[in-house]
DNA sequence: TTTATATCGATAAAAATATATCGATAGGTG
DNA sequence: CACCTATCGATATATTTTTATCGATATAAA
């Protein structure tokens, strides 16, 4: 029964909110700030400081009256409640432009993620390296996720071969997806899709700049 | 008095969900379906029905009773509201592995973006060209975006670049810019800032991932 | 033509999320 | 040492978002 110590429960929208506090974090850490306040945080992301309290709240971190919060420690507790302080490993499926560019992006060890090989079904990008990470041959995904226990899986090919990659990974057991195809993928329970898709974030800015510039014009 | 048709306001969430039924209502069409219910949209998608058809009224499409909604109409009345019917001009800065990625991307034509020239610092990477674009020297973008009425900028520099950028931008009268650095830009309240930022999503996703393995391992 | 029913869309209820209020307290100030 | 104040964190209120209920209606079948 090693309880750990009970945290309230993390809502999505916290759980986004979270690495934005990181950010901040470490740069206040770099100018050798200590403390910081819910207050100083809110003003620089510009949320309400109650929210940045009880988004805190959440990871179990408590600040102290007049003080607020050990920067050290509130890092530590965010990296924490989002399983950023250790890393998981996982597999890249399609080395194409975009997952050639997450294949080279370092940052990604700090959030938690350590891509340790990628697939393709192209056989003249196979046995190519990208960033120390070699690309193997499709047919080795589930075998080797089976194999590895990887659990995470990356999605980055066209969008017609997405479902297809995804039923693959879960058979070799994957329970994590990101997925970067503009498609709804299809899975059991247990497995949790995450869609990074770029065209629902574009959607809301094209829409926001038109009605504001609508606006505008009379 | 050209009254566009009262639509209902449109939350952040409709918003973001409005893409999703764009990439089902596609296929649908290219299987020769004409009408679609709520019903089956949300099936689809794996949300509620009451939810689809309220998102839909958003847009100002309405559906006939027993027969659902006309595809094609909803198509275009998705599309209209997020102003994904016409193009919008955007320079984009840094064409680093993700710029290229994105340079690259020719869907975004399909999602009102329509981006028409690069920026760069780096001078061995000025002049290129990538999918059609010419990448130019980071000095001229200020007035080109003035001289051309640009309003869309996007940002793939490294994280100490981006607000920099950003506030050439805004020099240059881009009204919205969307950001792929993780960090919190500093505008003006007429400039529209969408985060694309990965981090957000893999935080969602390595979080869960934990948990659903503890929940596992008793 | 009449009837049955799938589906919409308006209104109402419930749930989730964000914001406000306020007492408690650590630490600085006189 | 006693007081003042910034800040936390618990509780309460307000707002937003989701989900439920139900009457209205267009189509298809009887
Ligand atoms: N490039 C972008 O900026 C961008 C932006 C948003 C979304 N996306 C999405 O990301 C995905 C990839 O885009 P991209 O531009 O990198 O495309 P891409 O064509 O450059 O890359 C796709 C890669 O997947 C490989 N592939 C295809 N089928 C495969 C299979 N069955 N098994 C293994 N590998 C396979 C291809 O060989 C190719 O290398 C697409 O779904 C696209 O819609 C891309
Ligand atoms: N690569 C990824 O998968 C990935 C994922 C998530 C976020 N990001 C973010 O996207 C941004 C770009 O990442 P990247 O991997 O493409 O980096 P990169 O180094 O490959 O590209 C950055 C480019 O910006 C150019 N640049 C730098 N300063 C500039 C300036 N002042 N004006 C014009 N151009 C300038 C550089 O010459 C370079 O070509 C970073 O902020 C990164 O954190 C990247």
């Amino acid at each position: 029964m090693v309880a750990e110590k009970q945290v309230k429960a993390l809502s999505e929208r916290t759980l986004r909110r979270l690495p934005r506090y990181i950010e901040i974090l470490k740069r206040l850490k770099s100018e050798k700030i200590e403390f910081v306040s819910s207050n100083m945080i809110a003003d620089e992301l510009g949320l309400d400081s109650i929210q940045v309290r009880k988004d805190l709240a959440a990871t179990g971190v408590t600040g102290k009256p007049k003080l607020g919060f050990a920067i050290d420690e509130l890092i530590n507790g965010i990296k924490h409640t989002l399983n950023w302080d250790n890393q998981t490993d996982a597999f890249l499926v399609g080395a194409g432009s975009l997952g050639s560019a997450l294949l080279g992006y370092k940052t990604f060890s700090d959030h938690g993620l350590n891509i340790i090989a990628a697939f393709e079904n192209e056989p003249s990008k196979v046995s190519g390296i990208i960033n120390n990470i070699t690309i193997l041959p499709i047919e080795k995904l589930s075998d080797m996720a089976f194999r590895m226990k990887v659990h995470i899986g990356v999605i980055t090919v066209p969008i017609d071969q997405a479902q297809h990659v995804a039923d693959m990974m879960i058979e070799g057991g994957i329970r994590a997806i990101w997925n970067f195809a503009p498609i709804h993928l299809k899975v059991p329970d247990f497995v949790i899709v995450e869609n990074a898709q770029l065209s629902h974030s574009l959607g809301v800015l094209t829409h926001k700049l038109a009605e504001s510039l609508k606006g505008e014009n009379k």
